[in-house]
DNA sequence: ATGAAAGCGCTAACAG
DNA sequence: CTGTTAGCGCTTTCAT
């Protein structure tokens, strides 16, 4: 594999000459100029990335660790991501923390060890912040917070608002005429489920329909969680008339308690989903769902990360709140 | 940040002690191995990878560039393929190529500037490989192909048997009593997708039926064309009482136009998927699909590479086909 | 078992 | 404009 050295050599040139043509940073002849591109040319010559970012401390390199990219959410946040990252040349490196604060751990450091010029984090627990991020300094490697965040760390977040969006699902649901509406939340340890949660209590009030226990059941964001939730929901006397999943898997989960029981939506049953996952407009019923901006919150979470690596972006950490929107469909239809 | 010279000043060594003691790979003395873990821990130093990429000539890192990662069937060979990885040390670069090999291109030259050991590609086009790939050598940088490859390049691959999960789909779907199957392709410039209407015209052939030219489209593996592709075979006169879609996201696009057609599943017509989506099993009707091993796709895929990357592997390439299965649901269920 | 020192490939002063 | 050179942080001979 060739070397700026080697370029130099047969270009005649210096090797700083070369540097220059390649980083345009330095005015160099026209004559050198084609000389040192030729040569490139014909040695296929590119750059030895560790050995530049050795030099300039910069490794054009973004870490992101997301919870679990098999989840349809996660997906859709990262393309976003990387679109606006590989636009701006940096490249992207991604872990999967499964939610557990310790692998979201490792991936900070072995991204730490790889210089990583930034960090999106879609924050594995919480509230509270993990050790190894009260350490950390961010303005020596910024992070940025996506979707769910710890408490107490210096660092720009980004997130959809979770209350309006659960509140406007409830009250769609209030309004259709169900007054037994049944909640799977997710995690009550993780900020965005809890907010979910408070949308969907601000509802029964504004309603002045008590909030009852019995119908509020706490799962983990996963498939199997929602499985069994809806289970204990449907196994309530009297049933609710409808339920409120916090997030897709748990929804999937849902319909998959659904089925088993041979329960009829939305004729015995209600269903909405936070999380809009593009099939739910396929299948019968189709699915009511509150709508996350998942592209908008990878793409201006990668924005807000570019202007903190270039320092176009000071000062105290900012924090943005993307709206929700709820898509009305079949499984919500009025009885 | 701490560099090894700190913490060798620190622990009253040398940085070749130091170097020793993180790498374990010379003999140093109790005592001193004291002294520097202490001096590690208490200025929270980390090696630079960059540093130590730049004197082994190894990253550590590994690039993977896919179609796109918001198509479910990615996401799955990715995280498996970074689970392999991540295990053995290695973290992974991502990029999508939205199945342009001018993309790929971009991100293959943007991953041998960051000197990856290896890559993982699931190839944009095809048949015939892009210049830079015929220009590129596998000895000094391993690349394996997954899913889909580029002829006459030597390079391990690993896919799946795509004739055969075919074949199974039709079979079936004949056996119901189908005998009119429309087929949506893929590109059939992709070699998976002419394997898998390889396998459609097998079935056919098989049960003496003969080929309805009017009842095969080729469409582009993505959502739109499915729709499209959909409306086209309902158009035709008689209509096809099945089709088969050659991957899930072209099904997708079938349930859209099925659905603005009013048309039943699977009374009025049968419907098969390449591909399976963990919803197929959770709509109504719950979808026949024919299952991909997904995981074993992108870890078996992983592990090769790492072999390779090791040297543990040498000689030929490896092509690896794994099974694909069929799944009976109702969308197929007989009349 | 330990340390001195070379050098991986590059950029950025600096001198000319 | 162009070239010389120091040095980024690390590993690895090579002496000792």
């Amino acid at each position: 594999m060739p070397s700026i050295q080697d370029v130099a050599k047969r270009a005649r040139v210096s090797t700083a000459t070369v540097s220059h043509v390649i980083n345009q940073n330095y005015p160099v002849s026209a004559q050198r100029r084609e000389r040192v591109l030729k040569a490139i040319r014909e040695l296929e010559y590119h750059p030895n990335a560790m050995a530049r970012g050795l030099r300039t401390s910069k490794s054009k390199t973004v870490g992101m660790i997301i919870p679990d990219i098999t989840n349809p959410f996660f997906p859709a946040v990262v393309r976003a991501a990387e679109d606006v990252l590989n636009h701006a040349g940096y490249a992207l490196l991604v872990g999967n923390s499964d939610n557990a604060p310790r692998k979201e751990e490792a991936y900070y450091r072995a991204f730490r060890e790889k210089r990583v010029d930034g960090l999106l984090l879609i924050a594995a627990g919480g509230p509270l912040p993990p050790e190894y991020l009260r350490n950390h300094h961010s303005e020596d490697v910024p992070v940025v917070f996506i979707d769910r965040y710890y408490r107490g760390i210096p660092a720009d977040s980004i997130q959809v608002d979770n209350v309006s969006g659960s509140y406007q699902a409830v009250i769609h649901l209030i309004e259709t005429g169900h007054h037994r509406v049944g909640m799977i939340t997710g995690p009550l340890s993780l900020g965005n489920a809890k907010l979910r949660l408070e949308g969907y209590l601000h509802a029964l009030e504004e309603h002045k329909i008590a909030e009852d226990p019995t119908l509020i059941f706490e799962g983990k964001f996963d498939f199997r969680s929602g499985y069994e939730r809806a289970k204990c929901l449907l196994d309530q006397n009297p049933r609710p008339t409808a339920i409120f999943a916090s997030n897709g898997e748990m929804m999937k989960g849902c319909l998959q308690a659904l089925g088993e029981s041979a329960v009829r939506v939305p004729d015995e049953i209600a269903l909405v989903s936070f999380d809009d996952f593009d099939w739910f407009a396929l299948g019968h019923p189709t699915i009511t769902a509150v709508a996350q901006p998942m592209y908008d919150l990878g793409a201006l979470g990668a924005e807000i990360l570019l202007k903190r690596i270039m320092n176009k972006l000071q000062g105290r950490p900012r924090k943005k709140v993307l709206p929700a929107k709820l898509i009305v469909r079949e499984s919500s239809k009025a009885r």
